[in-house]
DNA sequence: CTGTTAGCGCTTTCAT
DNA sequence: ATGAAAGCGCTAACAG
């Protein structure tokens, strides 16, 4: 490996001896006044974080952990990526909740593969973080989870992987998506498209269910050639949003079913000029200043991370019992153009 | 069921002791094929690598940090919040390098205040990250600065604190301001108006500079009546702009500082109905989409991150010489109504 | 009150 | 090729 010292002074950590030396005292001592034991001298204290103060001395973090055993006092979030406002918006969440609670966060992004989503659950396990705050990326890590589980806390967010039992934080995706379709009925729409993210995990699943049974529930015939899946961002979405509104017969309303599905869509909407109903799951900062309208399934994306990370930290701090299931609500919101 | 046994002292962590005895080899060889050394029997390899499959043994790496040396394998980024799309497009860039080498994120966030700052730019001392990335709140912290210089590598970002030599990466505020404020004078716009954010760090002062500058190149009166600053976020920015824009004489033009404050004057501008040309610091996702005319400085804010971290690294990986500091481009857009 | 000693889990000589 | 032993920086008995 490679040796690299840095700018001045020795190779070596200043370390709690160089404080004992200076202040005279024993290790032991400086490790009292850093800790706020009772048991110090007043003088001593005083000489000891003289001492500290002119070195600059910091305690190190993974010596006092590993000494007096676990917590990392580290909490990891696992997600997709942190540009996305859904996650950095969960991550937000998270955070506030964490440093309430004197933790740090360190984030763990999978770029939706299930490799890389293994790769950093490992990791982080041997990292010893305290608590696990997981967006699944994928259902192929029971395993991992199972061992997660046995070492640390575990609470799922947004998705829950099928067979396992677990604290979750989610939302009413079937229900939602199927008042957001039900309200483009209403309105008269026969021709609903839908296009989606991705379909193998459970909020796309849920969301698609809810659009079926929007359809199913006026008597309107399911058509796949009006449904769209897989588009992974906005520039794919948007893409397959441009053939949805060329087919013919065209739909009438798109049902997006998340914050990159809808800006995709409208980005086709405002290249194609061919104009339709929208309707979306995820809110949209300004969607209020669009120059069409516009029906959103919103929700406080921050209380998805804040909530959960609550759960967390009641089994960091001991809290027994059965796995709990939290439900963050959903609105519906029209926006005339 | 699971059992929820956690905390419980008597549990201790699964170690190379355990893997050792269930292989029946010493803990050294246990080290050893968990490092990939090459002096290891090829029959005893699988015996240990068995006895680990069958533990679900994951070496503590605290432990092996502690015992060979510094490199923890981690980098911070320090933020204000991460819910502000400027600052989680800088984590995403952060995040593509770090994982590129190797290294996780650990995210510290200041809540823009000084006293946060420096709580978590002493936690993070202690947890001896290898890098620190710092999006400084204050100015405050010049001596925590310095001595994160001698312990560990460190690039600001966004704004540099004045007095200190290190890398960094930034815009040009000035320069980007005035012409976007020239485009503004250019259009023929008389009073134009300054909606600002945060006024004592870096990037604020350069751009009400910058707009300064393109009023008196135009030999335009500067009117501090229309110059609102130290709105910290959009809806302090929305309030503020509906004043602005209730002066008397009114401006006919207002540039926005930064994101937030685009968003709040737009918000402003829907809500009293008074129109005004607007031109604002920052991209916005929907910009195109929106039924207004609107100039914009933009840029790549991942491309903020991703230098900062590709700097951070470079020292990390052994790089010396002189403080380097990167300008990323700006463009202007213009959208049309 | 303070110092000495042992050892957290791991890696690294040094023997064998 | 493998094991024994020392020690990374720190804390927690145990003495005194």
């Amino acid at each position: 490996m490679q040796h690299h010292r840095r700018h001045t002074g020795s190779d070596r950590e200043l370390t709690m001896r160089d404080v004992a030396r200076r202040a005279g005292v024993s290790a032991s001592t400086v490790s009292r006044v850093v800790n706020d034991d009772r048991y110090v001298g007043a003088a001593t204290k005083l000489r000891v974080e003289r001492a500290i103060e002119e070195l600059g001395f910091q305690p190190n973090r993974l010596a006092q952990r590993l000494r007096h055993g676990r917590a990392t006092e580290t909490v990891a979030l696992v997600i997709e990526d942190v540009a996305n406002p859904f996650y950095s918006a969960i991550a937000e969440g998270v955070d506030s909740v964490a440093r309430a609670n004197r933790h740090m966060l360190i984030l763990g992004t999978t770029r939706r593969t299930a490799q890389e989503e293994r790769h950093v659950l490992e990791e982080l396990l041997r990292r010893r973080v305290d608590g696990f705050l997981i967006v699944p990326s994928s259902q192929q890590h029971l395993d991992l989870y199972d061992r997660i589980a046995r070492s640390a806390s575990m609470v799922f967010v947004d998705r829950r992987p099928p067979g396992i039992e677990a604290d979750a934080v989610v939302l009413d995706n079937r229900g939602s998506a199927r008042r957001a379709v039900e309200h483009l009925i209403g309105a008269g729409h026969r021709r609903i498209a839908y296009l989606g993210g991705a379909s193998t995990v459970h909020p796309g699943k849920g969301r698609l269910a809810g659009y079926r049974r929007a359809l199913a529930g006026a008597g309107l015939p399911a058509d796949d050639r009006l449904v769209r899946l897989g588009n992974h961002d906005a520039a794919a979405a948007r893409d397959a949003a441009v053939e949805l509104l060329a087919a013919d017969p065209a739909p009438t309303a798109v049902f997006a079913d998340n914050n990159r599905m809808t800006v995709g869509l409208l980005n086709a909407i405002r290249r194609t000029g061919h104009r339709v109903a929208v309707a979306g799951f995820d809110d949209l900062e300004l969607a209020e200043l669009l120059s069409l309208p516009l029906t959103l399934v919103t929700y406080d994306p921050t209380a998805l991370g804040r909530r959960a990370a609550e759960l967390l930290f009641a089994r960091i701090n001991g809290a027994a019992g059965p796995p709990r299931r939290i439900t963050v609500p959903t609105t519906m919101i029209t926006h005339e153009a």
